[in-house]
DNA sequence: AAGCGCAACGTAATCGATTACAAGGAACAG
DNA sequence: CTGTTCCTTGTAATCGATTACGTTGCGCTT
């Protein structure tokens, strides 16, 4: 392996014009640098990124920790961080704290330990509630998870409005018992289950909320539990995410009610079976895509400016409505 | 930052024996280990990882380099991956290659310049094809793809024969004119291929095969086409992986053909969709975070002994038969 | 011609760990 | 009592880059 001594040999320069052209500082004549790159391919040397980060205390990383990796909310979200991260030769650390905080936790010191340029967070409700950027020694942007009385850059959806417009939506299709499923360990599940809090109580009616563990396997056997046991039946079932709507889904089918003639249903996230199955369900669509690109973007901007205001980028759901929250005949 | 130094300081040791006490290496009394675990946690010191893996040579990180993040398959395994790893406290850097060879090449050179420990990598077909183990400075391990002609560790679906069975199920419900839509820039659906060949060669029918890129997108249009041009149209179609699978029922729904009285429908993977969308649809399952989990430990294997012979582990598909194959009435 | 400024370049210190090697000391055998 | 062995510990070299600082030489001003 060559090191910037073999190159600096190689060239008939110091280490130290080696290290200036590689760096692409000023300072450094044109035949140098063309000598300089004409030993590096020549010798095929690559920097020891070991060594580079010792010295120069940089490290180029980011790292990305969601909280279930297996929601494709957080596929998405991953994508578009890695593809802005690709184009700027930023190198990428994803880890999934699978919604436990000690995962969480444990993540968090290894970036620490990694001394990575930054992180893109979506903390859990603990986390989420002690969280003070000034306790970790990199800028950090929160993504899909956040409320107001917390000072970070952040990137969230609308849960408020968003919830509220969609269970405001049953409303008018004539629904009036409306029951909400969602995920209390999270703050988005927070914030949507008071968005239909709010819409009903603008209608006077009163809620029936159900929290859960925001899994499939648990959505699909709650929701089990609650169909059988709950008589008379709701008129309606929001769920405040694609996961557990898909759990829903498969619990219908599991005590072999209908929707949306026993029952109506809409939810969170636009996935691509919300519109195959049938009759198709009516949905929030969350901007995926967007919500990681403004995270990097928002990193970026605070690694260069570190004292920067705080910016909040908040963005709108999209209602889709489709046949499952139609008005019962 | 406290460093080595300060932590042997204030232990009263020098600072080989704070290392060796943190390495866990033998030759150091208990006392001393007592006193530099103290000083350790009193000073909450860290190790500086670019440090020491200049020193040592080592990073305790593996590389995962999966062709396309968003499907659900790579979703699966990255997941397995990350479990394992996790319980072992190692790093993964998870990177998305998006079935494109530049990002591919560009991130197996990153591993390199990152120093890893080894590499699990799904490739694609020009990596494949020009594969030689010898040609990185690391261990990798193989998934989901690979052929029979390379020598490396991997871990893969027998693709061959999951797809003959699929397709010997279709020809058995009476089918007829099967038609196969595959990803054929990968060693995987080239596999499936010849499964769907072989199937059919043994039922004296002909083949009527579509290559195509492997995503939803593509799918949906190819289908669209296909099945607007292709008259009289075929009596089965059969997809080479869930994505493609998927575009392909959004394709029936845009030209506004059933399944399966117009045509009956198989595929590959066992997505929560294939089950909830009426009819639910035949596919092979693959045993998804049982080959995550093989590969990092072949891997894991591999690092531990790196002269052990290559190990290939072979998996069989689950044929899953639901509504969707139904023989036409 | 002396003095000054500036660009280009080199020397050597430095980052914070690991580890080869040497040395000190206790235990034990002869 | 001396020599050998073994266990524990410390000193200092080392990994391969970055970068502070000093030097050189050229051009320009006065």
């Amino acid at each position: 392996m060559a090191r910037i001594q073999d190159v600096a040999k190689h060239a008939g320069v110091s280490v130290a014009s080696v290290s200036r052209v590689l760096a692409g500082l000023p300072g450094v004549s044109d035949t140098t640098r063309e000598r300089v790159m004409r030993s590096v391919d020549a010798l095929g040397y690559r920097p020891d990124l070991a060594a580079r980060r010792l010295r120069s205390r940089r490290t180029d990383t980011l790292g990305l920790i969601v909280s279930d990796i297996r929601n494709p909310f957080f596929m998405e979200v991953s994508r578009a961080v890695e593809d802005v991260a690709y184009a700027n030769r930023l190198r990428v650390m994803l880890c999934n704290a699978d919604e436990d905080p000690d995962k969480e936790s444990f993540y968090l010191e290894m970036m620490r330990d990694e001394n990575v340029a930054g992180v893109i967070l979506s903390p859990t409700l603990p986390m989420l509630a002690r969280y003070k950027s000034a306790d970790y020694p990199f800028p950090m942007v929160l993504v899909d998870r956040c409320n107001s009385t917390v000072e970070a850059d952040a990137v969230v959806l609308d849960n408020v409005d968003a919830a509220m417009r969609l269970t405001r939506h049953l409303i008018e299709a004539g629904q009036r018992k409306i029951a909400f499923f969602y995920g209390a360990g999270s703050a988005t599940g927070q914030q949507r289950h008071d968005g239909y809090l709010a819409a009903l109580a603008g209608a006077g009616l009163s809620p029936i909320a159900q929290a859960l563990r925001p899994t499939v396997e648990e959505a699909r056997v709650v929701a089990r539990n609650f169909l059988e046991r709950q008589k008379p039946l709701p008129d309606a079932i929001v769920a405040s995410s694609g996961l557990i709507l898909l759990g829903l889904v498969e619990a219908l089918r599991d005590v072999g009610l209908r929707y949306p003639d026993d029952i109506a249903l809409a939810g969170f996230d636009d996935m691509p079976w919300t519109r195959l199955v049938t009759p198709a369900i009516t949905v929030v669509a969350q901007p995926t895509y967007e919500m990681g690109r403004a995270a990097i973007e928002l990193l970026r901007a605070r690694i260069q400016q570190p004292e920067q205001v705080v910016r909040r980028v908040v963005l709108r759901g999209e209602l889709i409505v489709r046949e499952s929250s139609s008005p019962r005949k």
